[in-house]
DNA sequence: TATAATATGTTACAAAGATCACAAAAATAA
DNA sequence: TTATTTTTGTGATCTTTGTAACATATTATA
């Protein structure tokens, strides 16, 4: 089983070789998408004989045949949707985020409790919360963004889970209590930088 | 050599810690905390073993002596400052986060290229890149956030690290090229949902 | 056709990290 | 005082992840 890394790494190869094809690249080596993603040619050909993909001696390997390659794995032949609940600032900013095109997933609803930010004010319609299980049904949904107040994390956490949400990326400063069968990604933006500032204080000692 | 991983669970302790304070609690077991934070007993033992913090068999740890502790390690005596280059959409989510002050942390300058801005109409001021040489001197700086487009983030980095920034949280989708001297932690909030789609695809078949 | 050069693919090795198992200490109860 | 219970601290083990080394395939060249 060794797959959380590797399929992020295949995540970030797949994105650079989608530029690749747009500065008209066919071929590429181990090495060179190495350099561009910050890892190691054996580690690059590694991730990609794991998964069977395999390049041509001498040539290396063709950069759309890898892109159809990657996107079979990572099932990027059909948009991934996504829910996100809590419309914070957090919440903003990601219904604004633009790179989602590029990799083939769409936030397709929002859900806040507070009626002043519900509606179709926004890029993506938002919904009271009592209509979330009635969207996840209707649109098939099983990945979810959590970007609520600690205080209510938990209880978004488990009406998510409840209706069959699968995998949530949490913003909020809690681990939150769920089955292992759920997958959870905790994203603690304060938390990242207090590790950064440990090293960094560090090194000139 | 057996850091990041430790540092970044402290970190989740003493949040955790803080918490009970806020409850009264004045005494927990390794368990308690492992529980809370979502790991084992033996790792938090194992991590505050580490860097040299011991418990009493039987009646555990006594929570403010371990948050002074903890304090120490992680140099949280005094306010921590960080900048932050780019007010976007996540800039702007970054600056509005009141979640830094309970972590002894504080963004105290902002940057960025478009005049409209610049100022003082956030609750951080708001700086042209042409000033960050000078502040990052004076406030004696070794930290930052680049939250600019791609197509900047490299020449943002280079600005930073010419100007004695040793840690950035980068959240552009780019691995930027620099000095192994300087440490980088990338931030890809699309690359963390597709991993997480990733895996929920799979646990059904 | 033989040789040299260059990349891949895989096996062996090393390092980091987490888990397990258990001894030792402290408190409580008998 | 002795036995029992509870919880810490750590050495041993296992698992995961990354690195290095090298054999193999392909192309180009003489």
């Amino acid at each position: 089983m060794l797959i959380y890394k590797t399929i992020t790494r295949l995540i970030q190869y797949r994105l650079c070789l989608i530029h690749y094809t747009e500065l008209g690249i066919e071929q590429i080596f181990s090495y060179t998408l190495a350099k561009e993603t910050g890892v190691s040619p054996e580690q690059v050909r590694k991730d990609f004989s794991q998964f069977g993909i395999r390049g041509n001696k001498k040539a290396g390997y063709n950069v759309l045949q890898l892109i159809e390659q990657i996107n079979a794995i990572l099932s990027k032949n059909t948009v991934q949707k996504i829910i996100l609940v809590g419309m914070g600032n957090i919440g903003k900013a990601l219904i604004h985020y633009k790179g989602f095109e590029n990799r083939n997933m769409q936030i397709v609803a929002a859900f806040d409790i507070d009626p002043a930010k519900q509606g179709r004010k926004y890029r993506i319609p938002v919904y009271p919360l009592q209509k979330l299980p009635q969207i996840v049904r209707r649109e098939d949904i099983s990945n979810a963004i959590i970007a609520v107040p600690e205080s209510t994390a938990q209880q978004v956490c488990d009406l998510l889970t409840e209706n069959g949400i699968r995998g949530i990326l949490n913003f909020a400063p809690v681990i939150l209590k769920t089955s292992d069968r759920i997958m959870i990604k905790n994203i603690s933006l304060c938390g990242e930088l207090e590790a950064l500032s440990y090293f960094t204080q560090r090194t000139t000692v």
